[in-house]
RNA sequence: GGAGGCAUAGCUCAGCUGGUUAGAGCGCAUGCUUCACACGCAUGAGGUCACAGGUUCGAGUCCUGUUGUCUCCACCA
C-alpha cells in the first residue's frame, strides 16, 4: 500500500510535532534507576538575556548528538540543562530599560530594582528556553534551574560560607581591575587585552634639594596625582646617590621619596619609574616593600576625587588633558613619544579599565589549584582535545586570587555582615541579626554581590542537588562528559574543576569537549557590531534543524574554529531530502502486512549480503569513534553510506527485483531494504533527529520511539566477506563500463550487448541482472575464451574479466590501442612499486603480516590484470 | 616575553594510535525528462599534502628547524 508522501522532505511540517511527542513520551526525563548505567552533561547555562545565537547552535547540537547516543546505547542518559542570572548583562538589560523611563537603580532602590529584574527574568528568561527547543535540545526540562533559584542559593551560600571558614574567603584592599562605566570590581578573566595607540609623556621630576632631576616615563600622565615615590634599579649606577632623596611631584607642589627596587628596569627609558601604589598592581607591590603612601585620585566613575587636587570632578580623559597641558606650561615635560601598548578593556563594555585599590572580596587560589591540577595532569578529567589540558594547567599552575565581589545588585549578594560597633564581619548561612563577637545589633550587609561565575563554578552538583546527599546526586554525580568552547575555559570549565573537588571531593565529569567558535565565512567572529551575525532560527527556518545540525558536526573535528557556510546547510538539507526519498521509495513498495527483522540468511542475495555487509562494519566503527568524540568523523561515515551505499547502489540493486513477478525475492528483498533503513536512522537519529524519527515512526518498527530505540550493535553474523568482494567485482565492471560508453557519447537509452570473460563465472552469473540494467547492457553472454570477431568491439580489463562490447563504427582503433597502452602502463607502473616493496627484505620481515599480505595480493590482481591487458592490446594490434 | 593552533583539490575543510593508487561538500566540465529523489543520476577534470632536514622497511600522519598565518596567556613604566 503506498503511503502519500511529499516529495521533498519539509522540515517545517515535522519538527514541532515529533518534538511535542518526545516531550509528551517523556523521553527526556531521566530519574535514578539502578539497573541503568547513568550518564549525564550539563548544559552550559545561557544568559537569561541571551538570544540564540550560532555559538549556542554549536554547543546543543553536540551535546544532544552526545546524549542521544548514549540514550540509544542504554544509558540512564540525563542532560541538566538552565539558564544564568548573568550578573552584569543582564542588569544593564534592565537599567537600559529604566533608562526610558527617565529612571536609574537609585530611583528605586535595591528591593525594588531586583523586584523589576525578576519581572524581567519572568517575562524573558524562557525565551532562549523556546529556543533550544527548536534545536531538537532533549534536555530534561523538568529539571531546568536557574542559578538564582533556591537550591543555588544554598549551594553558593554554603560554599561561601565553608570556604570563609577554611580561611580562603578573605576581603582585602589590592589593585582590581575596574571598570567605572560599568562602576564595578572584575576579575582578571573578565579582563580584554587591546593594543592601542597611546603616547608615552617624559615627565621632569625635579629633586627636592635642588641639585638636579629625574625623568620618568608614562603611559597614565593622570595617575601622577597619587604618585608617592619614584623608583630606580638598586644597581643602576646613575642613580646610586639619589637613592632616599626626595623629589618634588609637579603639580601637586609635594615631596616624594626614590626609593630602590628591582622593579625597575635600568634599560626602559630613563630607568626611573613613577610609583603610583594605588592606581598600578606592581607600584602596589612596590609600595608595599618601601611603605610608600596609597593615594587614590580616582573615584568609582572614573573621575578625579577630592585627593586630586585642581583636578577633582574631571574625567580620567580630560584630566589627562589638563595635566599635560599644565606640566608643559610648567616646564615639566620633556618630550611625548608615540607609544603603542596593551590597555585593559571590559568584557562587557570594551571600556577601558581603571586598576584601582579597592576593599574586595578575594579566594585564596593556590589551595584550591592544587587537587584541580592534580585531577587533571592524573587524567579523572581529560579534555579533548588533549592539548586544552595544556592551557588549563598554565592557567590553574599560574593563577591568582579570584576577586568575587561585584558592585552590581544583580546576584547572590554576599552573606558577610559588618558590625558598627566592634567592626568585626560575621559571614553566616543563616541572615545575621546580631554581631557574633560583640552581640550588637547594629550590623550592615555587605551590599556587594557575587561574581556570576562563583553560582556557575557550582553548576554541576547544585544543580543535582547539592549540599543535600539527594538521590539524584548520589547517582548522577560525578556527571559525565562536559561540553563547551574554548572561550570559557578559564572563566567557567577551571572554575567548575577547582569548586568540585572542594566541595564535592569529586572532580564534576572525567571528560571536557571542547568545540572551536563558529565565525562567519570570512573566518571573522560572529558580533553584533559587525552585523554578521547568522540568525540559527532562521538556518532551522530555511533549511531545517536538521540540516542546521549536519552543519555544525560535519567536516568539524574537536577544539577547532569552523566558518559558517550557508550552502553547507542547503547540501545537508539536499542530503535530508535523499534520505527522505529513499524511504519513500521503500515505503512506495511496502505491503500492508510488511514486518521488520531480517529475513532467513539463506533467502539473502548477493547484494543483500553485501549492503549487510558494509552496514555492520559501519556500525562497529561510527559506535567506535562516537566513543572517542569523533563525530565529524562518524557522521561522514554515515553520510556516505546512506548515499552513496544504500542510494546510489543498493537501492539500484533491488529494483529488478521489487519491479518483479517474484513475491519471495521480492519480499526478501523489501525486508533487506526496511531493516537497512531502520538501522541506517538509528545510526543517524543523534545528529538528524527529527527526520529520522519522522521516517521511522512510518516504518513497521517495534517499540514507540527511535528517541529511545537500541543503538545498532556489530554482529559476527553479518560479516561476509566474500559476497562482499564478488559484490564489489561486479560494480567494479558496472563502473568500467560506464565509463567506457561515457567516453565514447553512447547515450544510456542506446542498450548494447556485453559479453564477459571470465574464469569467475559465478560471480557474473550472479550479477548478470545488476549489469543489465546499470550498465544498459541488453544481453549478457559469458566467455570462456576471447570472442572470434574482435573488429568493433570495445574491450574493457578489471581485474577479474574482460568485458567486451560491440560498438561497430564507433569503435577507433588507434584511440582503442592508445587507451590500452596506457592504462597497461600505469598497472605496470604500480605493480613495480609494489614489487619494489615486496621485495625488500627489511619490508617483509618488519612490517606486519596483515600489510604484507595486502600488498601481496594487489599485486597478484595487477599481475593478472596487466595479462589481460597485454592480450587485448594484442589482439588488438591484429586487428 | 611565554604557550598553542593552522598551512592538504578553485573555495571551505576531514584524514583517529604512521601502511588507502590522498577524501568530502561546494564550485567546474560533459551527458541524462532511467518507473524514490533535478534538493536528482552518470561520468570526468583538478593535489610536488607550506619549505628544509631527520627517524622508519614505509611519513599528509612522528621529531627538529624555517616561513606564513591565527589565537590564548603575561604585561616593562
Amino acid at each position: 500500500m503506498a503511503r502519500e508522501l511529499p516529495k521533498t522532505y519539509e522540515p517545517q511540517q515535522v519538527e514541532s510535532r515529533i518534538y511535542e511527542m518526545w516531550e509528551k513520551g517523556g523521553y527526556f526525563h531521566a530519574e535514578k534507576d539502578e539497573s541503568k548505567k547513568p550518564f549525564a552533561i550539563v548544559m552550559p547555562p545561557p544568559n537569561v538575556t541571551g538570544q540564540l545565537h550560532m555559538g549556542h547552535a554549536m554547543d546543543a547540537t553536540l551535546q544532544d548528538t552526545l546524549i542521544r547516543f548514549k540514550r540509544m546505547q542504554g544509558y540512564n542518559a540525563l542532560w541538566v540543562p538552565g539558564v544564568d542570572h548573568a550578573g552584569i548583562a543582564t542588569q544593564i538589560k534592565v537599567e537600559e530599560e529604566l533608562r526610558k523611563e527617565g529612571l536609574t537603580r537609585y530611583d528605586l532602590g535595591r528591593e525594588k530594582f531586583l523586584e523589576r529584574v525578576w519581572d524581567w527574568k519572568h517575562k524573558y528568561g524562557n525565551r532562549i528556553v523556546e529556543q533550544q527547543k527548536k534545536l531538537g535540545a532533549s534536555c530534561d526540562w523538568d529539571r531546568a534551574r536557574f542559578t538564582m533559584d533556591e537550591g543555588c542559593s544554598k549551594a553558593v551560600r554554603e560554599v561561601f560560607v565553608s570556604l570563609y571558614e577554611k580561611g580562603l574567603i578573605y576581603k582585602g584592599s589590592r589593585i582590581i581591575n575596574w571598570c567605572p562605566n560599568c562602576v564595578t570590581a572584575l576579575s582578571d578573566a573578565e579582563v580584554e587585552y587591546v593594543d592601542k595607540p597611546g603616547h608615552l609623556w617624559h615627565i621632569r621630576y625635579p629633586l627636592a634639594d635642588g641639585s638636579g632631576e629625574v625623568v620618568v616615563a608614562t603611559t597614565r600622565p593622570e595617575t601622577m596625582l597619587g604618585d608617592t615615590g619614584v623608583c630606580v634599579n638598586p644597581n643602576d649606577e646613575r642613580y646610586k646617590n639619589i637613592v632616599g632623596k626626595m623629589v618634588i611631584l609637579p603639580l601637586m607642589n609635594k615631596q616624594i621619596p626614590v626609593v630602590a627596587d628591582d622593579y625597575a628596569e635600568m634599560e626602559f627609558g630613563t630607568g626611573c619609574v613613577k610609583m603610583t601604589p594605588a592606581h598600578d598592581p606592581n607600584d602596589f607591590e612596590v609600595g608595599l616593600r618601601h611603605n610608600l603612601e596609597v593615594i587614590r585620585v580616582l573615584d568609582d566613575n572614573g573621575k578625579v576625587n577630592a585627593l586630586g587636587g585642581k583636578y577633582q570632578g574631571l574625567d580620567r580623559y580630560e584630566a589627562r588633558k589638563q595635566i599635560v597641558a599644565d606640566l608643559e606650561a610648567g616646564g615639566y615635560l620633556v618630550k611625548v613619544e608615540d607609544y603603542s601598548h596593551n590597555v585593559g578593556t571590559c568584557y562587557r563594555c570594551h571600556k577601558d579599565v581603571e586598576p584601582i585599590i579597592s576593599a574586595q572580596w578575594f579566594v585564596k587560589m593556590k589551595p584550591l589549584a592544587e587537587e584541580a591540577i592534580r585531577v587533571v595532569k592524573e587524567g579523572e578529567t581529560k579534555f579533548v582535545p588533549e592539548r586544552f589540558s595544556k592551557t588549563y594547567l598554565n592557567w590553574m599552575e599560574n593563577v591568582r586570587d579570584w576577586c568575587i565581589s561585584r558592585q552590581l545588585w544583580w546576584g547572590h549578594q554576599i552573606p558577610a555582615w559588618t558590625c558598627e560597633d566592634c567592626g568585626h564581619i560575621t559571614v553566616s548561612r543563616e541572615d545575621a541579626c546580631q554581631c557574633e563577637k560583640c552581640g550588637s545589633t547594629r550590623i550592615q550587609r555587605d551590599p556587594d554581590v557575587l561574581d556570576t561565575w562563583f553560582s556557575s563554578a557550582l553548576w554541576p552538583f547544585e544543580t543535582l542537588g547539592w549540599p543535600e546527599k539527594t538521590e539524584d546526586y548520589n547517582y548522577f554525580y560525578p556527571t559525565d562528559v562536559l561540553v563547551t568552547g574554548y572561550d570559557i575555559i578559564f572563566f567557567w570549565v577551571a572554575r567548575m574543576i577547582f569548586s568540585g573537588c572542594a566541595h564535592t571531593g569529586k572532580t564534576p565529569f572525567h571528560t571536557v569537549l571542547i568545540h572551536g567558535l563558529v565565525r562567519d565565512n570570512q573566518g571573522r567572529k560572529m558580533s553584533k557590531s559587525l552585523g554578521n551575525g547568522i540568525d540559527p532560527l532562521e538556518m532551522i527556518h530555511m533549511y531545517g534543524c536538521d540540516a542546521l545540525r549536519m552543519n555544525m558536526v560535519t567536516g568539524n573535528s574537536p577544539g577547532n574554529d569552523m566558518r559558517f557556510y550557508v550552502e553547507r546547510c542547503e547540501a545537508m538539507r539536499n542530503f535530508a531530502n535523499k534520505l527522505w526519498n529513499a524511504s519513500r521509495y521503500v515505503q512506495m513498495n511496502l505491503s500492508e502486512d510488511a514486518v521488520n527483522g531480517l529475513p532467513a540468511l539463506e533467502n539473502l542475495e548477493i547484494a543483500d549480503k553485501w549492503v549487510l555487509s558494509k552496514l555492520n562494519n559501519l556500525i562497529g566503527e561510527v559506535t567506535e569513534n562516537m566513543e572517542k568524540y569523533e563525530l565529524g568523523v562518524a557522521v561522514q561515515k554515515i553520510y556516505d553510506f546512506i548515499w552513496d551505499t544504500y542510494c546510489d547502489w543498493y537501492i539500484e540493486l533491488t529494483k529488478a527485483r521489487l519491479y518483479s513477478e517474484d513475491a519471495g525475492r521480492k519480499q526478501t528483498a523489501l525486508q533487506v531494504l526496511v531493516y537497512v533503513l531502520d538501522q541506517i536512522l538509528r545510526l543517524l537519529h543523534p545528529f538528524m533527529p527529527f527526520i529520522t524519527e519522522e521516517i521511522w515512526q512510518s516504518l513497521p518498527h517495534e517499540g514507540e520511539a527511535l528517541i529511545v530505540a537500541k543503538w545498532p550493535e556489530f554482529s559476527e553474523k553479518l560479516a561476509f566477506q566474500e559476497e562482499q568482494s564478488h559484490m564489489e567485482s561486479v560494480m567494479e565492471a558496472i563502473r568500467a563500463i560506464r565509463a567506457r560508453r561515457t567516453e565514447m557519447n553512447v547515450p544510456p537509452s542506446k542498450k548494447a550487448a556485453l559479453f564477459i570473460l571470465t574464469s569467475k563465472h559465478q560471480i557474473y552469473q550472479e550479477g548478470e541482472g545488476f549489469i543489465q540494467r546499470l550498465a544498459y547492457a541488453d544481453t549478457v553472454t559469458l566467455l570462456d575464451r576471447e570472442p572470434d570477431h574482435l573488429e568493433g568491439m570495445v574491450s574493457i580489463t578489471t581485474a577479474d574479466a574482460k568485458l567486451y562490447i560491440p560498438m561497430g563504427q564507433l569503435v577507433d582503433k588507434e584511440k582503442e590501442l592508445a587507451r590500452i597502452s596506457k592504462e597497461l602502463e600505469s598497472a605496470r607502473k604500480f605493480l613495480a612499486s609494489l614489487e619494489g616493496k615486496l621485495s625488500n627484505e627489511k619490508f617483509v620481515s618488519r612490517a606486519p603480516e596483515a600489510v604484507v599480505n595486502a600488498e601481496r595480493e594487489k599485486a597478484q590482481k595487477h599481475r593478472e590484470l596487466i595479462a589481460r591487458l597485454e592480450q587485448s592490446l594484442a589482439a588488438m594490434q591484429k586487428l
